[in-house]
DNA sequence: CCAAGCCCTGAACCGTGGTTCATTTCATAA
DNA sequence: TTATGAAATGAACCACGGTTCAGGGCTTGG
C-alpha cells in the first residue's frame, strides 16, 4: 500500500465539495437552476467540469443538493413556528404570514424554487417541497378545528390552496411587481375563516372576554 | 403566368393546416407539450416533417396555437359566467366554481396549461392565461366590493391567490388524487368571504329580510 | 527519490430533437 | 402535352449542453 487518505486531503476534498455547492448555489440565486450549467458552475467554483463528477453524479444531484440545501432552511423556518406555542390558529396564521414574508423578500430565489420551470427529479422535488408546505398547513388547520378555532372546512384541499396561492400571487405579475406580505397573507388566511389583524381566543378564554373585536 | 392557386388547393391547405393543429392538440391532451415532438406531430397528422414548417414558422410557434386554441375556449367560458346576469358575488361565486369544476373534470388538461413545465413563449402564455384568470376575478371582486356584497380586501392581490391556489389544490396530489371541485371552490371563496352554500343578498335586499343563515 | 495510485483537467464526444433544403410530386394554364 | 412553379418529402444537418476519459500533476509511504 503506496498511498492512503491523509486527513488533509480528505479535508480538501470536502472544500472542494462545498466550493461547488456554494458555486452552483451562488448561481442558482441570481439566475436559477437554469443559469447554473456545469460548465458556468465549474467556472465560477474555479474547478473544470470533469472535476463536478467526481464530487456529483450528474447535473440533476448537484441542483438536487441545491434545492434541497435551500429548501431545508426554509422548511425548517416554517416547522419552529408551527412547532411553537401559542393556539393552533395563531401558530397557523404566523406559518403563513412567515412564509409569505420570506417569500416576499427573497423573491429571486423564491421564483427558482416554487416557479421556474424544472424537468425530473427537480420538478419532483419541488413538488414534494410544495406538499410538505401543505402538510405544515393542514395540521395546523385541523388542530384549530380540533381546538374549535376555525369553522368547518375541508382542511387538505384547503392546505393545498394555500400553498399555491402564496406562490402564485407572488410570481404572477413580475418579480417587479411583487405584492405586500401582509396583504397576502391577510387574503390567503381568509380562506380559514381567520382576520389576522385581531386577536384569536381560545373557545375557553371566550366565556370570560367579551368580543372586543 | 401558368399558375394560381385554385379554390381547391386553397381548401386543401387550410384542411391541412387544421389537420396538423388537431394532431397537435390530440397529442397535447394525450401526453402534455411535452409529447407534442415534431415527430410525433407529423406522424399523427399524415404528412412528413417538412411540412410542419409550411404552416407554422416554429414548434413554438405550432404549440403556442394549440395552447391559445385551448385556452381560448376556457377563457371564453369563464368570460360568459363573468359577463352574465345577477349580482357581482354571485358571478364571482359561479366563476370560480366553473373554473374549479371544469378543471377538475379536465384535469390532464388542465395539468397541460397550468402545471407541466414549459419554456420561452408558451411560459409566457401561460403565465398571460393565468393573468387573464386573475384580471376576471379582480374585476369581480371590485364590483362586489362596490356593492358593498363582500368586506374590504385586496383585489388585486386576492384575485391572483384565486388564481394560483385552485391550479395547485388540483395538481399537487398528483392526478389520481384530485379534490372535489364544491370543496375546492368553496375554500378558494372564503377568501374573499363568501360561503358558497348561503344565497348571495344584496345589501338593499338585506333590509328587508332577516338574516336566515 | 521512487513507485503507486488518486485527483484534476478540458477538449472531444454524444444523444436529442428541432430545422433545413435538394429532390420529387403534383396542380395549373397555355 | 408540356412548361411552370407551388407543395410535400424525409434524410441530413446542426446547436446545445451534459458527460466522458486519456493524459498530466500531486500526494503518500517506502
Amino acid at each position: 500500500m503506496a498511498y492512503r487518505k491523509t486527513g488533509k486531503v480528505v479535508a480538501q476534498l470536502e472544500a472542494n465539495r462545498t466550493r461547488i455547492l456554494d458555486a452552483a448555489r451562488a448561481l442558482v440565486f441570481a439566475g436559477g437552476f437554469q443559469a447554473a450549467s456545469m460548465a458556468a458552475v465549474a467556472a465560477r467554483a474555479g474547478v473544470a467540469t470533469g472535476t463536478l463528477y467526481r464530487y456529483f453524479a450528474s447535473r440533476e444531484a448537484l441542483l438536487l443538493d441545491v434545492f434541497r440545501a435551500i429548501s431545508d432552511v426554509e422548511m425548517s423556518r416554517l416547522e419552529d413556528i408551527a412547532a411553537g406555542p401559542g393556539l393552533p390558529a395563531a401558530r397557523l396564521r404566523d406559518v403563513v404570514h412567515g412564509f409569505a414574508s420570506r417569500a416576499v423578500r427573497g423573491a429571486r430565489q423564491t421564483y427558482s424554487l416554487l416557479a421556474e420551470p424544472l424537468d425530473g427529479a427537480l420538478a419532483e422535488e419541488r413538488l414534494a417541497y410544495r406538499r410538505r408546505h401543505a402538510a405544515i398547513f393542514e395540521r395546523l388547520i385541523r388542530e384549530a378545528q380540533a381546538a374549535g378555532e376555525v369553522a368547518s372546512l375541508d382542511a387538505h384541499v384547503t392546505a393545498a390552496a394555500i400553498a399555491g396561492a402564496i406562490p402564485s400571487a407572488l410570481t404572477l405579475h413580475g418579480p417587479d411587481n411583487v405584492p405586500d406580505a401582509d396583504a397576502l397573507s391577510a387574503a390567503v388566511l381568509r380562506m380559514c375563516g381567520l382576520d389576522p389583524y385581531t386577536d384569536i381566543i381560545s373557545p375557553s378564554e371566550e366565556l370570560s372576554h367579551d368580543q372586543s373585536a
